[in-house]
RNA sequence: GGGAGCUUAGCUCAGCUGGUUCAGAGCAUCUGCCUUACAAGCAGAGGGUCACAGGUUCGAACCCUGUAGCUCCCA
């Protein structure tokens, strides 16, 4: 067989993608086994794969893949979010350019383009995931707003409207002029912004010339004030108290109203209150039962209230308003400022304060068990540091308004009479029924996303249309959910209220928070600063592989990823490193029996491989992946290609490879199978390629369903015995480089001493490794040849050439120094009588041992120094 | 304004219960090699006042206090 001398993925991965869906190797059914579910955190159906989602994404196969090997039943269900604010924003500039109105379609028809729209473009996030290698279970793809998802999330706003969880009132919204619907607290985000500070004097009624000075950010909301509001224990301002003042342009008479809520410092120290544009002058006015004047449209434009501008926008107002207060003289001065202005999360706009009748959950009971679950370690977050953040949340949780003034979602189950008596319920029949007649109409609005994809863990399963279903009870709780920390609030915390709220039990037990992939100068990749590389280029680019390892080095839990293509291309690297493992093991001529120098070999890297494995174990039960894949790496590149390979690789005569036993070779493709199937969850395409040329396969017999290796015991006498023998190489070669000695030049070693670790066994390796031509124990020094003090042992390496005494006294003696320091220190702690009465036994014990290992070194350096 | 976290080699980061298996890894750098699996490679080397200043301790990268800088979350 003629193996290409570089490995190529684009050639191999299709075709096992295939061949895994082919043989449903990823589907699940639950059965007698033990399951492990992820459900993923479903991407927006007007998304495209991003570098978040390669990370995330990978994580997720990773855990699922290695469950999956280790025999049990291993779930990962697939799926989208109906996205309703930014997938309605598509749909309506969709036909926008098709020159078509939203507001001239009727609910039904738009409802039909939108579909259309999610059919067409919906899926291609899930489509891309394939190429990522993604091993889920394709057949479980569900949709947030499919009929039996969309049921549940019905079922549930009217079973929680029954608790007395949900209400409908008048409140103060986020409201997003843009989108035209409000949205929830968790969806707005507040961004520095360059701002003016206006000072503008109102005229105190029943006064010749008296003023009083508000300082506002927004004066275009002047025209809806109802107030001015100042501190009762101002000094400036106690004269005031019971006076009114006029709203210039509008010339309205308004109170001074005194509360301890102004900050004195802040501006002049009065406010103007504006009841209907800011929240807390909403509160203010209710305090204080102020009028509340709604001068803005849902547009952001004034309205027929505000009497002046009407159907202007707010911001050109606000320049507007600016200036024709100056011309009237009531400008005092100006300030430019900093502050955090409150943006849409979906559509950029800047949010309006704004009142408007909405549903809301009531937060503070459903709550209760989501917060103690996670304090109690129920539910682990990783990494921990976000307990904190999760919990002054929850504790400070503010009630989630869930109504949306769009059409693309799952419309609020509430029905009104003409006297506006509400119902809620499933059927229009049912509310006809309730209300008594059939004049009944259906609420406008649909629910927040987040109210279905709160549901997911549970309703993925079907468990509220069948709660005591077979899926619902075999995989839920699940076990992991991996996804960003953006979303804790959004999503996670909700998951966990309903997950509490309808099964009595969490939604899953560990969320793994991956960090936010930023580029090499640690800004944030975005579509707007273009710095995101496209993950299907970098897939065609270093392979599916290479990027899934690019994604992971870097990443250690829950920190930020500074990602740079080279860390793809070093994964790319590695791929390659192993396509030449397995050519040159493929390569070789086979003959019957067993080289017995090779015993060595093969059990020091069953030992190594089994103490790496107990590792590998530890960094997957904490979550540390690029740490396990570090791991791999090493175990891979280092002990098996470097050591492992190089002592059992057959010498070259007469420029030909001379065969290798059959039981060296059998030991080597056990080997590397097991080191393939550690592999396999992190690069599943070329492991699955290696996994089939290894051996003949059967159709079914795929890697991704091989049982993952087990550690046994490792023989830790021989790993020391290694390491020893390690050093010795890596000396004896660091001589020979010095010696300027070429790679084909045999030099020849003599040893002396007798240490409690012994290299007896590693002499052949020891000698094949660093071409030692001759090896011999010797009792005395030895002159002409280049010392080497290791442990007990001296060893001399004859390089034939004159060796440089000086050079080599210099380096003994620096060694000398070095351990002549190491002992001060070590006796100064023992001979401290406060160090000897404190420390515990094992450290005094080892202090002891590694002043004996001083002394010895000394003796033997002053030894060799001496001659 | 409130809260959380971070600062260790040129870069990205490990470093668990304080103790030479504690100053480490990968990448990058430097030196020498086209050694018949791999130059996407092999062999070797150098590189750090553990942000700063105090303190606790027999002993501090690790615990405490303060300072500076950075990041994130919340309002």
């Amino acid at each position: 067989m003629e193996l290409a001398k570089t490995y190529d993925p684009k050639a191999i991965e299709d075709k096992w993608y295939k061949y895994w869906l082919k043989h449903d190797f990823f589907h699940s059914e639950p059965d007698e086994r033990e399951p492990y579910t992820i459900v993923i955190p479903p991407p927006n159906v007007t998304g495209v794969l991003h570098m978040g989602h390669m990370l995330n994404n990978t994580i997720q196969d990773i855990l699922v893949r290695k469950a999956r090997m280790e025999g049990k039943n291993a779930c990962w269900v697939p799926g989208t979010d109906h996205a309703s604010i930014a997938t309605e924003a598509k749909v309506v500039a969709l036909l926008k350019e098709q020159g078509i109105d939203k507001k001239s379609l009727t609910r039904e028809k738009f409802l039909e383009h939108a579909w259309e729209w999610k059919e067409k473009y919906g899926g291609i996030i899930l489509k891309q995931l394939e190429k990522l290698g993604a091993s889920c279970d394709w057949q479980r793809t569900r949709f947030t707003m499919e009929d039996d998802l969309s049921e549940a999330v019905i079922d549930v706003f009217i079973d929680l409207y029954k608790k007395g969880q949900i209400y409908r009132g008048v409140r103060m919204v986020n409201w997003d002029p843009q989108g035209l619907t409000a949205i929830s607290d968790e969806e707005v985000i507040y961004k520095e912004v360059n701002s003016k500070l206006y000072y503008v004097k109102y005229k105190v009624e029943g006064t010749e010339d008296e003023w009083i000075t508000i300082a506002t950010t927004r004066p275009e909301t002047i025209l809806g004030d109802t107030a001015v509001c100042v501190h009762p224990d101002d000094e400036r301002y106690k004269h005031l108290r019971g006076k009114r003042v006029t709203i210039p342009m509008v010339n309205r008479s308004v109170p001074v109203i005194f509360d301890d809520y102004i900050d004195i410092e802040f501006g002049t120290g009065a406010l103007k209150v504006t009841p209907a544009h800011d929240i807390n002058d909403y509160n203010l006015g209710i305090k204080h039962n102020l009028e509340v004047i709604d001068t803005l449209t849902p547009e952001g434009k004034l309205s027929a209230a505000a009497g002046f501008y009407i159907g202007e926008d707010r911001f050109a107002v606000r320049k507007k308003i600016a200036e024709d207060l100056a011309a009237m003289g009531q400008v005092v001065k100006v300030e430019e400022i900093k502050n955090k202005v409150g943006t849409s999360e979906r559509t950029g706009a800047v949010i309006e304060p704004k009142l408007s009748m909405q549903w809301f959950l009531k937060m503070d009971k459903v709550s209760k068990p989501a917060l103690e679950n996670v304090l109690n370690g129920n539910i682990k977050l990783i990494p921990d540091k976000f307990i904190n953040t999760y919990k002054h949340w929850m504790e400070n949780v503010h009630d989630w308004c869930i109504s949306r003034q769009l059409w693309w979602g799952q419309r609020i189950p509430a029905w009104y009479d003409a006297k506006g008596t509400t119902v809620v319920c499933k059927t229009r029949e049912e509310a006809v029924k309730l209300l008594g007649t059939d004049q009944v109409s259906q609420d406008e609005d649909v629910l927040d996303t987040w109210f279905s994809s709160w549901l997911w863990p549970i309703s993925v399963f079907d468990g509220f249309k069948n709660p005591d279903g077979k899926d619902i009870n075999y995989y839920y709780p699940t076990n992991d959910l991996v996804t960003a920390p953006e979303i804790l609030f959004f999503w996670v915390a909700r998951m966990i209220i309903a997950g509490y709220e309808y099964r009595g039990d969490k939604p899953f037990s560990n969320v793994y928070l991956t960090g936010i992939v930023r580029d090499k100068l640690g800004r944030k990749m975005s579509k707007s600063l273009g710095n995101s590389p496209d993950p299907l280029d970098l897939i065609e680019k270093y392979g599916a592989d290479g990027v899934r390892y690019g994604m992971l080095i870097s990443s250690p839990a829950g920190n930020d990823l500074l990602y740079d293509d080279s860390y793809c291309m070093q994964g790319s690297s590695f791929n390659n490193k192993i396509w030449n493992a397995f050519r040159l093991v493929k390569g070789w001529e086979v003959t019957d029996g067993a080289n017995a120098d090779n015993q060595i070999a093969i059990d020091w890297f069953e030992a190594k491989c089994n103490k790496v494995m107990d590792q590998l174990e530890d960094h997957y039960s904490k979550f540390r992946i690029s740490d396990a894949l570090m791991t791999i790496y090493k175990l891979v590149w280092d002990d098996f290609c470097s050591w492992y390979l190089e002592m059992i690789k057959p010498d070259y005569v007469d420029g030909k490879s001379q065969p290798i036993d059959r039981a060296t070779y059998d030991a080597t493709i056990c080997f590397f199978e097991r080191l393939m199937k550690l592999l396999h969850p992190v690069m599943p395409f070329i492991t699955e390629e290696i996994y089939q040329l290894l051996s003949e396969r059967t159709e079914r017999d795929s890697i991704c369903v091989s049982a993952y290796p087990k550690a046994a015991a490792p023989d830790e006498k021989l790993l020391a015995e290694a390491d020893l023998a390690i050093e010795i190489i890596t000396g004896i070669r660091e001589i020979r480089a010095k010696a300027q000695k070429k790679n084909h030049e045999p030099v020849g070693v003599l040893w002396s001493g007798k240490g409690a670790v012994s290299f007896d066994r590693f002499a052949g390796k020891i000698a094949k490794l660093c071409k030692v031509e001759s090896w011999a124990e010797t009792s005395e020094d030895v002159k002409q040849a280049r010392p080497l003090v290791l442990k007990e042992y001296k060893l001399f390496v004859q390089t034939g050439e004159v060796a440089d005494p000086a050079a080599e006294r210099e380096k003994l003696l620096k060694d000398l120094e070095y351990a002549k320091g190491f002992l001060a220190s070590v006796e100064k702690k023992l001979t401290n009588e406060k160090f000897v009465a404190n420390a515990k036994a094992e450290v005094l014990e080892s202090e002891k041992k590694k002043k004996e290992d001083a002394l010895k070194k000394i003796a033997l350096i002053e030894q060799t120094l001496a001659e």
